[in-house]
RNA sequence: GCUGGAGUUCCAGAGCGGUCAAAUGGGCUGGACUUAAGAUCCAGUGGCUUAGUGCCUUCGCAGGUUCGAAUCCUGCCUCCAGCACCA
């Protein structure tokens, strides 16, 4: 097997050596611009980022061979809260943490205290940032892609911070930044906000914020006292039939306002993060509430507190109402307490009907599943579910709910919650879905913060230009346009910043921290001139909203901004054409989860900032990549990563599987034995082109081969044009191979011909297979590198259909040979007599020595009309145009 | 649950009202060639047949429209993605 390896690493060292994939503006050139999403530096990249680039990087160097000048940079992104979760991880010494990360610096490091050593680095989040993006340059040129790497940044660079300031600023400006409250998931003791990665296993099972409506149950013969009970399902007031309270847990009296209400102790603390003011403190004694009658609004009705033990005080408020009709708790507590001889009087109410269960779904379910003790948690959490989904889908409200007797639970609940609401009689209190705590072990609660930032994507204005422009942009694969539609109608207000995380300050109100998806939505416009920039070693303080108002928009005049910031004015102009030149984005592209933030947002922003006219002009997608039909994760230790593709297999067989193993829009699966199938194609093409490159050819008859070679290129240049690597690889690398075997076993085995055909042919794959491409172009001493040179012209006269038929005829023919000596069950015949219309006659006569020698046998063509014909079965008779009879003695 | 998308023969994936047992590529099985391996070539890869054919059953499930459905309609099932502060 040949060194993939070393070729492969030959090309990439010269490829980057003489930057032939840097990029500089060329007005006698047409230009492409491409993007892909800039990574994410907390880790190290596995080959399912590696589709996702590799597939751009197809496009690429398409483009690029077809005379386009080419940009595609790279940059690294970090802000955000990942990378401060890994430090924290690292710091504390968290066994997986470490275990991990060691393991992915060794990707990169052999050397084991050099590797302690990083690791140790790591407790800053800026050396974990440092390192990866470092470490993914290199992965990106294992992977030889054809990128420009003279343009990167990271996205807490000083100049990256102003530049996301002046895009802020402007979105303030038009009146797209709003103020609002906003629940979220808090720490009281970290005094912070919590993301998933800062919550204990808050990757595997997620927590979210979820909203309990409250419901105020004020003391018979009090005014102003009440029990605060919580609920998700407000709908069920109706079948109400006491309260439940926890002798065992802890109870407050909170001051609000001139009310007095009673929760448990850890819901106290909760409220006080949810915007209320809360006067004052006190304990209660639970027992005083036991039997304590309490009237429910709404309905009315006068119920009693009850004793449960199956209430969680730190869950809601921790005082429950109870409705045994519909909740299994409920019922079981109270059939405990009445087989217990207590409150015999009380009785179930119904509320409502549903197919396929009864009008108590709760005691139904409960005996079904022969539940005994309030204790089997299991199995009543489950039931719960069951009967909590059921109703809410399919259950409609009975005549014990006044006036929303008929009604649907799912219409009934949101109007029951607006009428708790505006009636004061209860409010909205939001809990997490399950209880967590952080890493750090601290509880986590949901707090609602005042003052935080949205982007608003729902201004009218906005929404409707972003609509229109969006009509102009072409999305491939094309069904995926209608998730953009969906996404753009559907994002309304996004909070923008927050308290924590790397990133670029909010410049209008430091304390906020702009949000990592929304700082990464224009900055494709900042590859443009970063590198003048850096270059020219502008100051951040130089940077101000005129210097880009000016580059970019084209506001104010160059001497006017020159004299402001000190910026030359031949600096300024040649970076403000520079963006002009580039700009629009040609192309973006990347995985299709992003759609429904990313790329929509990537719109919007654009629209706001730059107008329609700058507008990207294409987005591509694809989907993930799987490994032999399972996700790869951390968990399963079945990633790839990108750095271990070159030794582990090689980069171009990487690349072509990545575009020819699956559609854009399919999952992706690496398949072990699919790829060793891959690896042998490519292994032969290479030693099949370098055995073509040493033949000394004689003269050779290549009108076929030619013909076939500018079919499948037409083909593949318009697969390419429509953005269809895969198709493309299967007609130029596939296709290509079988004719040229043809071609090979049509000239008895001999080469010669095919040198014809080869420079092109090898120039025609280089997109996807680059490294191999590139030094069989060596052999064949093409000049320069053949990622830099010009994609083959297709030549319509090349095509000669007639020929082309004609040998599909003889193939068709052998077809039809074997199937007869399959049929007769002959392993060959002694002659094969074929007889053909007299004008077929003389290319079959050409054909009579190629089909003896592939028969073994001897062949013998005779015209159907011809008088001296041996033809002892009238087989002549059933000669038709393409089609001759044949006899098999 | 909501919003989208998808379910085709071993796999990937064409087909989108008749020419469809269903392109193409891959895999697998058998054969030819070869000292052997690889490559190449041939055949098979739903069932039964046949001198280069013909028939039957199939395209998530169940119905419907039609002379005719993988293709159109309805319902259902299953899978995937996104669902907001998280990159």
């Amino acid at each position: 097997m040949v060194d993939f390896a070393k070729i492969e690493k030959k090309w990439q060292r010269r490829w980057y050596k003489e930057k032939i994939f840097d990029a500089k503006p060329d007005k006698k050139k047409k230009k492409y611009f491409m993007t892909v999403p800039y990574p994410y530096a907390s880790g190290p990249l596995h080959i399912g980022h590696g589709r996702t680039y590799t597939v751009a990087d197809v496009f690429v160097r398409y483009k690029k061979l077809t005379g386009h000048n080419v940009l595609f940079p790279i940059a690294w992104h970090v802000t955000g809260t990942p990378v401060l979760a890994v430090a924290q991880q690292i710091k504390n010494k968290d066994r997986k943490a470490l275990d991990q990360y060691k393991y992915y610096i060794g990707y990169h490091e052999s050397d084991k205290s050099k590797i302690s050593k990083i690791l140790k680095s790591f407790e800053e989040p800026e050396n974990v940032m440092n390192y990866f993006s470092k470490t993914m340059i290199n992965d990106f040129k294992l992977a030889g892609y054809a990128m420009d790497f003279s343009r990167q940044f990271t996205t807490t660079d000083k100049d990256y911070n102003k530049f996301i300031e002046w895009q802020f600023n402007h979105l303030n400006d038009k009146n797209y930044l709003t103020q609002g409250d906003f629940p979220l998931l808090y720490s009281i003791e970290d005094q912070n906000a919590v993301g998933t990665d800062d919550i204990k296993d808050g990757d595997t099972n997620a927590v979210e914020v979820s909203e309990f409506t409250t419901i105020k149950f004020r003391f018979k013969n009090e005014q102003n006292k009440y029990l605060v009970a919580a609920t998700l399902r407000p709908e069920t007031l109706f079948g109400l039939t006491n309260l439940w309270i926890n002798p065992k847990e802890d109870y407050v009296n909170l001051k609000v306002g001139n009310e007095e209400w009673i929760v448990s102790k850890a819901a106290a603390e909760k409220l006080k993060y949810q915007k209320l003011t809360i006067n004052a403190i006190e304990k209660v004694d639970v027992d005083d509430l036991i039997d304590k009658e309490v009237i429910a609004p709404i309905t009315n009705k006068k119920v009693q507190v009850l004793p449960a033990s199956f209430v969680d005080g730190s869950v809601g408020t921790g005082i429950v109402y109870s409705v045994p009709a519909s909740a299994p708790f409920d019922f079981l507590g109270l059939r405990d307490l009445q087989r217990a001889g207590l409150y015999k009087s009380i009785r179930s109410v119904p509320i409502i009907k549903m197919d396929g269960y009864s009008d108590m779904p709760a005691k139904e379910l409960s005996e079904r599943n022969d539940i005994q003790e309030q204790t089997e948690l299991e199995s009543i959490n489950n039931i719960t579910k069951e009967i909590y989904a059921a109703e809410f889908h399919k259950g409609i409200m009975n005549k014990n709910c006044m006036d929303f007797e008929g009604m649907k639970v799912s219409e009934a609940k949101p109007i029951i919650i607006q009428r708790l609401l505006t009636d004061d009689n209860g409010f909205t209190f939001y809990e997490t879905s399950r209880k967590a705590v952080t890493r750090a072990n601290n509880n986590v609660i949901v707090a609602v913060l005042s003052g935080q930032w949205f982007l608003h994507y729902g201004n009218e204005k906005w929404k409707n230009d972003t609509r229109n422009t969006f009509k102009k942009i072409e999305v491939i694969p094309k069904r995926f346009r209608k998730l953009f539609d969906n996404a753009i109608d559907w994002l309304d207000k996004k909070p923008v910043a927050r308290k924590r995380g790397l990133g670029t300050k909010l410049p209008f109100d430091k304390q906020w921290i702009i949000e990592s998806l929304s700082d990464s939505t224009i900055y494709m416009a900042l590859y443009t001139v970063i590198n003048t920039i850096r270059e020219n070693k502008l100051k951040p303080t130089q940077l101000t909203l005129e210097f880009w108002d000016y580059i970019f928009l084209g506001k104010s005049t160059t001497q006017k901004v020159s004299k402001n910031t000190g910026v030359s004015t031949k600096l300024l102009n040649s970076m403000k054409s520079e963006f002009e030149y580039w700009y629009p984005l040609d192309q973006r592209h990347t995985a299709i989860g992003h759609i429904s933030n990313h790329l929509s947002m990537m719109i919007f922003n654009h629209e706001a900032i730059f107008g329609p006219k700058k507008a990207p002009k294409k987005i591509t997608l694809n989907d993930m990549l799987i490994r032999e039909g399972t996700k790869m994760s951390k968990s399963l230790g079945n990633v790839i990563p990108l750095a271990k593709v070159q030794d582990k297999y090689f980069i171009d067989l990487f690349r072509a599987y990545c575009i020819y193993a699956a559609e854009l829009s399919s999952l992706l699966d690496w398949r072990e034995q699919d790829v060793q199938a891959l690896r042998s194609k490519i292994n032969q093409f290479y030693e099949l082109m370098e055995k073509v490159s040493k033949n000394k050819p004689k003269k050779k008859d290549t009108t076929w081969l030619e013909s076939r070679f500018h079919t499948n290129l037409e083909k593949a240049q318009t697969h390419l044009e429509n953005d269809n690597p895969r198709h493309y690889f299967q007609v130029m690398f596939y296709d290509m191979m079988n004719d040229v075997h043809y071609f090979i076993r049509r000239n008895n085995g001999s080469l010669d011909g095919i040198e014809k055909i080869a420079k092109e042919w090898i120039t025609a794959v280089s997109p996807a297979i680059p490294h191999i491409a590139e030094e069989l172009w060596e052999k064949f001493k093409g000049p320069g590198f053949v990622s830099t040179s010009t994609w083959p012209k297709f030549k319509k006269n090349k095509i000669n259909k007639e020929i082309e038929e004609a040998e599909k005829t003889i193939q068709k023919t052998m077809s039809d040979i074997n199937q007869i000596l399959q049929i007769t069950n002959k392993k060959s015949a002694k002659t094969i007599y074929i007889y053909v219309i007299p004008p077929e006659l003389k290319k079959y006569k050409e054909a009579e020595s190629f089909l003896s020698g592939i028969f073994n046998t001897k062949v013998q063509v005779f015209a159907s009309n011809d008088e001296n014909k041996i033809d002892p079965d009238n087989k002549a008779s059933k000669a038709k145009f393409g089609k001759p009879g044949i006899y098999l003695n």
